[in-house]
DNA sequence: GCAATAGTGTCTATTAGACAATATGGG
DNA sequence: CCCATATTGTCTAATAGACACTATTGC
């Protein structure tokens, strides 16, 4: 494509940031490109939207997520548009940042294309380069999770539907990467009233059993 | 332009949600569309990009703003994006909701083009059906004000530069629809540091005087 | 002095964090 | 019983809201 072309329309797409726990670490899902521009590149996993298909943004988001991993992630929010003449070599370009939620039981279903290798980094230091603005993108999403984990149950998104009070602990500790109280920990737990006993069900091992608790319907996400 | 035309490229617009307070009341702009579609309707200012011309979709935002309005507003957030088919009769647009706050001394230099009319509404009821998703783009930039106020001093856009902790106080109710103690609200004023005294300016009247504040530099918003 | 508003102080209910104490399994 | 972890309780510092009190001007 002649990058000296002028164009009449933006380039509209959308990049996921994916966050799920493996080992109870953080990681974000990197895509190796395949393509121009930058191919052999690492990036958040997008790709411009086709109005033909697509319902909205997020539901371009959903289905080029899908085509990448084969996996139709539960949890997706926006975040912000990225803009500009310089951010794609293609030319003028808007792109909206979303980010997504895997449960960690659901990681070994994740399959790469033959084409496009895959990773899951470490969003604090993804150890390369990233395509595009994509540096940026990463830390604003990465901010985002944060700030949502500190004042609520995202985390929620990221474990199996059956967990322990102490997983789910460990969870928000590892995105935050700081360690929680316990007791303040549960006791707000309770008020937000965003968990529930899954009555008769335990977790045993060499030590007192622990209940297993469930995710309550809460109206977080949405559906498109 | 026919609605039944195939486009390969997306539109891409702003809308802005700019407030402002007159009478210590929170008003919106709206605009009376000259144009198609939807020609006479009210909607909030906004328009296509132009590649050719803007840098980011928050220079467009600016840019078609001041075109609109002929001032040039101090304070600009992005919100969210807004997609799909059907939003715009043109065809699959996505635009892009900005609010933006302007001091109400500014208000009396806020002047319409001769094609368009503009009007201060009522965020809450502006009294009239609004063209496009524009409606709830207006609930949604109105909810974010409210929480960006009852969190932090975003008011302080919305005043002229000097200004007594009482004006201030009631340009947060007025944006908040309730009342707010005033002991409280001074003694988080304090702590957050984000106004200083203006030493020896006072506005005097038939009671004690008040101490003039102004606004100190804070990394609240990015220039363009 | 009086009216009117500015500015300050005090009390209390709520909350988050630190930390201690108790409970309950396996071995 | 001992160990390891689950679960609960207590204390305290910080904070927000309600409300009362004091201060300072014009008249």
């Amino acid at each position: 494509m002649d990058p000296n072309k002028k164009r009449l329309y933006p380039i509209v797409n959308t990049d996921v940031a994916l966050f799920t726990l493996i080992d109870l670490e953080l990681r974000v899902l990197l895509i190796r490109r395949a393509n121009k521009p930058d191919p052999g590149g690492w990036a958040l996993p997008g790709g411009i939207i086709d109005p033909e298909v697509d319902a909205s943004l997020e539901a371009a988001a959903l289905r080029m997520l899908e085509a990448k991993i084969q996996v139709r992630v539960p949890y997706l929010a926006q975040l912000s548009s990225h803009s500009g003449p310089k951010r794609d070599p293609r030319g003028w370009s808007v792109s909206t940042l979303f980010f997504a939620l895997l449960p960690s039981d659901q990681v070994p279903a994740v399959a790469g294309k033959k084409t496009e290798a895959i990773d899951w980094a470490t969003p604090d230091k993804p150890g390369r380069k990233l395509s595009f603005d994509h540096a940026d993108m990463l830390t604003e999403a990465l901010a985002r999770l944060r700030d949502d984990v500190a004042r609520g149950t995202l985390p929620l998104h990221l474990l199996p539907p059956r967990f322990t009070l102490t997983e789910l602990q460990r969870a928000c500790e590892a995105i935050l990467g700081r360690p929680l109280d316990k007791s303040s920990f549960r006791r707000q737990l309770k008020e937000a009233k965003s968990i529930a006993k899954v009555t008769g069900a335990f977790v045993r091992g060499p030590q007192r059993p622990a209940q297993v608790y469930r995710a309550v319907d809460n109206p977080t996400h949405r559906s498109w």
